[in-house]
RNA sequence: GCGCUCAUAGCUCAGCCGGAUAGAGCAUCGGAUUUCUAAUCCGACGGUCGCAGGUUCGAGUCCUGCUGGGCGCGCCA
């Protein structure tokens, strides 16, 4: 099924075509109710193409534009717009095809890209924190929304298990390590011998030496080194998959770096064969002497000392996600620091005759209420199990409150919903660049655009058909006859039009706030029109209107990886 | 110094390709309910879109410069 949106752009490209005019302009939602449901600023953009009067153009193609059996007639308005309002029996043609169809009137992808996402990429032995909720949720978003459209998608969690810092991790777990502590908290325990081994480090040559061999000896293939290197691997991995627990996140691969070890000493030759690369002051470098921004920064990917460093791995990893994994599509979601590095990635593969479409899609800083970088009291990194924590206690006192009849395990399972919903939801409901500001009251607020509120609408539905006694309806049609039916139903025929546009520019902020106006519409709606109350025909049709709109609320809240509950 | 990014109402934020009188939420004020969950709805108040130029029928949006914040800039990842 095409949306309204759709429709109207072919109706609109016959018309062009038929009047002689080129095509131009496109069809979006109306600005203002005011306006109808839909407009075209084609006659403006033609009329300054041609330097014609533009109320002139916007006549001759509503000569040609045959829309009587979707449109009222289409009206010219303002400096040369074009206006045009739905006919109320093509919106409950249109809502009612939506009743029974699964995908809401989303169509899939017209060339389905194989993807691979990589999102999340915490590094081994150190705990996760609330930096890392947006690489988490955006990426999850974007590969839900992706595989929803028909994409082909791997999910994959690019963890840093490979590094300097092992030589210390690997000397203070020899020298300093608490077993029980371990035992207690491995990643606690694994972060205070490191944070010691860094202080006498920087005091003590010998010992600055001492981790220095014990890198050397991981790297060189060392039996006792490599244990210790697994084990710290496999205790942050069992960390970690707590953490994905509790958020409903899961990966297709994770590959760490160690993964692409072997494959390092091959890239470096070939680049230097192939002259892209070059030696310089001892380490191999690639120059990028022909782009203005990048001249004066090369890219080292062998060091003076001969070793490697995240450069040449992630040359590797690109390699493998193009030839291993089959991908023609490369999405990868981290903070905005890396944006030189990755830049520098991509164009080293276009060098290569890499023909992949590389995106680095960044995001803003979370922050504290003081507008710095959210931290603890002592300086500290807000650890993410802590967060999570919290926001379930916190969701879970405000159920307390307002409806304390729900058994033990409703409410502890609505409090985790409700929860990282409300977290999960800060986040994607704001575009993904701008740094935002973590307030536990805004996000777990019951009123305005939270999840809450969102949640709030589909338990509201929920508890309408619970009432009914009936878990679904079998209606096949409904009838539009107050305004705020008609508007909620047009609302739930843009969902088709929302979800794609997601995609345009990484930006689930878009389908958020859809999903905000379509609570809102309802709420309205609710308010305005009983449901039970209300004779048949109404009362059917009114249910119907009820039933979709839960399930596109559902359906939406899933793109976002939020889950509803059905009380709270 | 160079590069990237952000700056919109008292506060938190939308505004994707340039389109009509710049929109929400919170806060404030005023209304609506013996409810299908008021956890809601309706209304009012509130803006020199950081500043200055430019492009054009039209600029929050594009270009240039400036101010202010964040981040990055050869051997950490």
């Amino acid at each position: 099924m095409e949306t309204f949106q759709a429709r109207l752009a072919r109706k609109l490209a016959d018309a062009l075509a038929a009047a002689d005019l080129p095509q131009a302009g496109d069809v979006t939602p109306a600005t203002d109710p005011r306006f109808g449901d839909y407009q075209t600023n084609a006659a403006l953009v033609l009329a300054k193409q041609r330097g014609e009067n533009p109320r002139a153009v916007a006549q001759r193609i509503i000569d040609k534009f045959d829309v009587a059996e979707l449109c009222e007639l289409p009206q010219i308005a303002g400096a040369g717009f074009i206006n045009l309002t739905l006919r109320s029996d093509a919106l409950e043609e249109q809502t009612s095809g939506l009743l029974h169809d699964e995908r809401f009137g989303v169509a899939t992808a017209a060339t389905p890209k194989r993807i691979v996402i990589d999102f999340g990429s915490p590094n081994v032995a150190k705990p996760m924190h609330v930096g890392h909720i947006r690489s988490i949720v955006l990426g999850d978003a974007m590969a839900r929304i992706a595989q929803f459209l028909g994409h082909d998608v791997i999910r994959d969690n690019h963890i840093g298990d490979w590094g300097t810092q092992f030589g210390m991790v690997i000397w203070g777990w020899k020298n300093l390590l608490d077993r029980e502590a371990l035992e207690r908290g491995p990643i606690a325990e694994l972060v205070r011998v490191y944070k010691a081994t860094n202080e006498r480090s920087a005091a003590d040559p010998a010992v600055r030496d001492a981790c220095r061999e014990e890198l050397v000896k991981l790297q060189g293939g060392n039996a006792e080194n490599f244990a210790i290197w697994q084990e710290c691997v496999g205790l942050s991995m069992r960390e970690f998959a707590r953490a994905y627990e509790l958020l409903g996140i899961r990966y297709d691969i994770q590959r760490g770096e160690s993964f692409y070890n072997d494959r390092l000493p091959g890239i470096v030759d070939r680049l230097l064969n192939s002259g892209l690369a070059e030696i310089s002051e001892g380490a191999v470098c690639v120059f990028f002497r022909d782009i203005p921004e990048l001249a004066d920064k090369p890219c080292i990917i062998r060091k003076s000392d001969g070793g490697f460093n995240y450069a040449t791995t992630d040359i590797a990893t690109v390699d493998y996600r193009l030839d291993d994994l089959h991908r023609d599509t490369v999405w990868i979601e981290t903070g905005a620091p890396q944006q030189l590095h990755f830049r520098q990635i991509f164009e080293i593969a276009r060098r290569e005759g890499r023909h992949a479409d590389f995106r680095h899609i960044t995001h803003g800083n979370i922050l504290g209420e003081d507008r710095k970088l959210m931290k603890t009291r002592s300086g500290e990194n807000v650890a993410l199990q802590d967060v999570l924590d919290e926001a379930i206690v916190r969701a879970r006192k405000i159920i307390e409150e307002k409806n304390p009849d729900l058994d033990e395990a409703e409410k502890a399972r609505t409090a985790h919903i409700i929860g990282i919903g409300a977290i999960k939801y800060a986040d994607l409901s704001q575009f993904r660049m701008t740094d935002y500001i973590f307030s536990w009251d805004r996000m777990l607020s019951l009123q305005g655009n939270t999840a809450p509120y969102l949640q709030n609408a589909y338990v509201r539905i929920r508890s309408i058909f619970r009432k009914a006694g009936v878990d679904d309806n079998s209606a096949e049609s409904v009838t539009l006859i107050e305004a705020a039916e008609r508007n909620l139903a047009k609302r739930l025929c843009q969902f088709a039009e929302a979800v794609p546009s997601v995609l345009n520019d990484f930006r689930p902020n878009i389908l958020a706030n859809y999903l905000f106006e379509l609570a809102n519409s309802f709420h309205a709606f609710y308010e305005a029109c009983p449901v039970l109350k209300s004779e048949e025909p109404a009362r059917s049709s009114r249910l119907a209107l009820c039933g979709l709109t839960a399930r596109v609320l559902q359906r939406g809240l899933d793109l976002l990886g939020i889950e509803v509950p059905e009380r709270m």
